[in-house]
DNA sequence: GAGGTAACTTAGAATGTTTTTT
DNA sequence: AAAAAACATTCTAAGTTACCTC
């Protein structure tokens, strides 16, 4: 029943994919074992390379004994040298240094952000869309800036605030500080009674003020069915001011939603080839896995030994179940089985049983899917508490195929796979009523705390992880956040310049941490690759910039760099680029003995610098800020390129897809080759075989209209690449039988046409002549293909030839074309940058300008999720 | 300053639904 | 009308970052 070929799970193209894609030069292999392929991992603890940034020799006298810049030229920028890349146009402030020595850092950057500041401000009007500063907003929601009054004040306050890169929450805003603090001390706490922090003043009055207002919308919010756009246009209403920490002052909710306790079907697996009966929470177990048969999870020894491991662990446990012992012994198709036939059912619903589904589901949708937010519905994402279940790592994760459970202690008499509402933490305001936990049980804890966004959260057992109920992407705090996060790439965007040179020139720098840091944010910022935190030993082996390690990087001379490693969810980064010369020159330096496999290319570089230093350059500047910023840069720069001014839609669809996919592209978004996609190939392979095999009639067809062409036009007599005498007899074959069939199927239908009409049918014999028309054809072909001469037809002449060919060539180019299209386009996953990357409001503006209906290139949810962004004009920019 | 972790964004797989093709 | 492909949504894993603690 395992209908093998059929069925390949995604895993496991996408393991053969990867395999298949790895490049004959790829010189990883050395020291890759079955287990680790890309070269076996080692951590050193700290080992450090020779070379040391406090040995006060010039490193790139270090690096390499080759054509390094004469000594002077390396010596050390000056400080009126430095300025110049800071700015050219801003010379009036001769101070305005760009890294300064690096142990005085601090002071230097809190210049550097006042500086920027000025520099924008002295400018430019441009600087009104700067996230900080966005003022345009006219205060439609009258009821919230109420609490409002003391908007410029906080403003300045937020202002000054950033531009000290260090600690100033503390300093500048006590009530935060002592705020967070005592929040995070109520969340340990358990019972409803602990109340959270700052009942200070300031937000006591607050709130009474609010409590009105709050009752009054929600009266309002219920009786216009959510139809006011307005009330939820919070965009609208952007005060930039206000502690930011705080996210909401209301919120109320229903908790969340419990996967149902597991129901016995009592499906019998095979121990040793006998049927065995197992208590439900073993047979649960067992079901886990039996769904998962033949799929690549399965079929993986990491799964399937960790999956064993709990699975008889708890079988043991529960007297009742026979002992289990081998794996091997283990058969779970009937389970396999069943689930199938479960999947099948569940197509072949009949349509009162879709609807009542349907019903159920919105049931639950407005039960646990919905929440208010300062009085506002907003919709609740992930209420689901998570089901038990085998964990499914991604790519070599050790952990693969543990069992998600709830509690294995023996607190519990048997074992509990389901998360309890014990384990279950709720967020919620004080005035909101707690939600009845389900019956019996206890919440684990209420808390109120007003600097989270999360509404539940609860541990996992297999990573130790917290798993959270945020609010869905469409809501108010999410859209803010994702205002934020482009705001901070296009503040990106303005100071990217001088950035760049300062990068450019630390690449330089006679310290080799700042060398490393140099080289690592060009990467970052060239290649649009993640930070790269450090990972630990039971987690999959991936990296990003700052992990990077050596058997990744390989360079070809004069400035070729070669990545090759997996990356977030062991997805294969694999590019082949052209570097800067100094970043060559770096990377060779850090790349020295005794540096070996294993070890980091940047051994003295950790995220957490690195972003200290980004935050010193400019407020909110990380290293993601650069994949945000150089995706919607380059997608706005695709699109203006791309599109056709007076084009149809789909022509500027296209433009705006191929945009898309260039982004998808730099971020390196892949997906799992699709099942049927080889095979989707393989046709339009043929397809073009077909055109080429057409085109070589025409040329065989001139040649017996004008034998002396031979000479004159050679190329008639060349073969068509890949047109192989197998393949031809083959396809001519294929097509004989077609016509065949077309003809007996033809001959079938309009006998039956004569039978309603009441007419004699054609005589059987009628048929054979025709078909041994096609004999006679057979024939030909068979002799044309002997002789390799084509008899041209009737009416052909050596133009009209041509004119075929041209045609043909035409036809070849095109299909090629969306072959190469369409392989790309397999492989890439457009939606991820169009979700988190692109800032909407390009789109927004580009839809508007183009005249393109806005729900071509968004779905529903996405319109929901960008509905911030919408209200832009068509000049708008990123 | 290392190490841990809470909280949030980003990610591809899996599943479900609609549209297109045969 | 069935199958396949395309498209949309849900699910939860896997990142990043800030912050806390020692």
């Amino acid at each position: 029943m395992s209908s093998d070929s059929e069925d390949i799970p995604l895993a496991k193209r996408r393991q053969q994919q990867q395999r298949a894609n790895k490049p004959s030069t790829n010189n990883l292999d050395s020291g890759s074992d079955s287990d680790t392929p890309l070269g076996k991992r080692k951590r050193p603890a700290v080992r450090k390379r020779v070379l040391d940034d406090d040995d006060d020799e010039d490193a790139d006298t270090l690096s390499s004994s080759d054509s390094g810049p004469p000594a002077a030229k390396r010596a050390r920028p000056s400080a009126a040298k430095k300025k110049s890349y800071k700015d050219d146009s801003s010379n009036s402030d001769g101070e305005g240094d760009f890294h300064g020595s690096s142990d005085s850092d601090v002071p230097l950057a809190k210049k550097k952000t006042v500086d920027s500041k000025a520099k924008t401000n002295g400018s430019s009007k441009t600087n009104g869309t700067n996230g900080t500063s966005r003022t345009k907003a006219a205060p439609k929601y009258k009821e919230e800036s109420s609490s409002d009054s003391d908007a410029p004040l906080a403003k300045k306050a937020a202002f000054k605030k950033t531009s000290t890169p260090t600690k100033t929450k503390v300093k500048t805003e006590p009530v935060s500080s002592s705020k967070s603090k005592q929040s995070t001390t109520t969340i340990k706490r358990r019972g409803r009674e602990e109340v959270d922090d700052r009942s200070k003043l300031k937000k006591v009055k607050k709130e009474e003020e609010e409590e009105e207002d709050d009752k009054s919308k929600v009266k309002k919010v219920k009786k216009e069915e959510d139809e006011d756009e307005d009330a939820d246009a919070w965009w609208l209403n952007q005060k930039d001011n206000e502690d930011e920490s705080v996210k909401w002052t209301s919120l109320k909710h229903n908790g969340v939603y419990f996967p149902p306790e597991y129901v016995p079907h009592g499906v019998k697996m095979k121990y040793d080839g006998k049927p065995i009966t197992l208590a439900p929470a073993v047979e649960e177990i067992a079901g886990f896995f039996g769904a998962l048969l033949f799929t690549e999870h399965a079929e993986n020894p990491t799964f399937q030994e960790n999956f064993f491991r709990d699975f008889s662990k708890i079988a043991k446990a529960h007297k009742t179940s026979p002992e289990i012992t081998s794996f091997k012994k283990c058969d779970f198709t009937p389970m396999y089985e069943y689930y199938q036939a479960e999947k099948e059912k569940r197509k072949n619903m009949t349509k009162d049983q879709k609807e009542a589904a349907k019903e159920e589901k919105m049931v639950l949708d407005e039960m646990y899917g919905t929440c208010y937010l300062d009085g506002r519905k907003e919709k609740v994402g992930n209420y689901r508490i998570e089901p038990p279940g085998l964990f499914r790592g991604r790519g070599k994760h050790p952990k693969t195929g543990c069992l998600k459970y709830a509690s294995l202690s023996s607190m519990f008499k048997t074992y509990q796979l389901r998360v309890q509402p014990e384990q279950v933490s709720l967020n919620l305001s004080r005035d909101a009523p707690i939600p009845k936990a389900p019956a019996g049980h206890k919440w684990g804890a209420i808390v109120h705390d007003d600097t989270k966004t999360w509404l539940a959260t609860w541990k996992e057992n297999v990573n130790d992880s917290t798993k959270y109920v945020f609010l869905a992407a469409g809501s108010s705090l999410k859209g803010q956040s994702d205002l934020k996060k482009f705001e901070t790439a296009r503040a990106l965007k303005k100071e990217i310049d001088w950035i760049r040179r300062g990068y450019m020139a630390d690449l330089k720098d006679k310290k080799m941490f700042n060398r490393q840091r140099a080289t690592a944010l060009y990467l970052i910022d060239r290649l649009a690759l993640r930070a790269g935190n450090e990972k630990g030993e039971d987690e999959a082996d991936t990296v990003g910039c700052c992990s990077l390690r050596f058997e990744h990087v390989t360079l070809e001379k004069p400035n070729i760099m070669h990545l090759d490693f997996l990356g977030k969810d062991s997805i294969r980064y694999e590019k082949t680029v052209e570097v800067d010369e100094q970043v060559f020159k770096n990377i060779r330096l850090f790349k020295r003995e005794p540096a070996q496999e294993g070890d980091d290319l940047f051994d003295r570089l950790k995220t957490s610098e690195l972003n200290k230093h980004l935050q010193n350059l400019m407020k909110g500047l990380t290293a993601k800020v650069f994949r945000t910023f150089n995706a919607s840069f380059t997608f706005q720069d695709q699109l203006e390129k791309r599109t056709p001014k007076d084009g149809t839609i789909a022509e500027k669809l296209l433009a705006y897809n191929r945009a898309n996919r260039d982004v998808a592209i730099l971020c390196n978004h892949q997906r799992a080759v699709s099942k049927g996609h080889a095979g989707q190939i393989g046709k339009i392979e043929d397809k073009v075989r077909a055109y080429k095999y057409q085109k070589m009639k025409q040329k065989k067809m001139i040649l017996s209209l004008e034998p002396k062409l031979k000479k004159k036009r050679p190329e008639l007599l060349e073969p068509e690449s890949d047109l192989e005498d197998d393949w031809i007899e083959e396809y001519e074959t294929q097509l004989l039988e077609k016509e065949r069939e077309r003809i007996k199927a033809k001959f079938e239908k309009d006998n039956l046409k004569r039978k309603e009409n009441k007419e004699k049918p054609m005589p059987a014999g009628e048929l054979k002549d025709l078909l041994k028309e096609v004999d006679v054809k057979a024939k030909d072909l068979a002799n044309e293909r002997k002789k390799g001469v084509v008899p041209p037809t009737r009416g052909a002449t050596v133009e009209k030839c041509n004119a075929q060919i041209l045609k043909l060539d035409e036809r070849i180019a095109a299909t090629r074309l969306s072959l190469t299209d369409k392989e790309e386009n397999k492989q890439t996953a457009l939606g991820t940058s169009k979700i988190n990357y692109i800032d909407p409001r390009i789109s927004a503006a580009w839809c508007e300008k183009h005249k393109v209906p806005l729900d071509k290139i968004f779905t529903k949810t996405l319109r929901d999720k960008f509905k911030w962004a919408m209200t832009v004009d068509k000049d708008w920019e990123f």
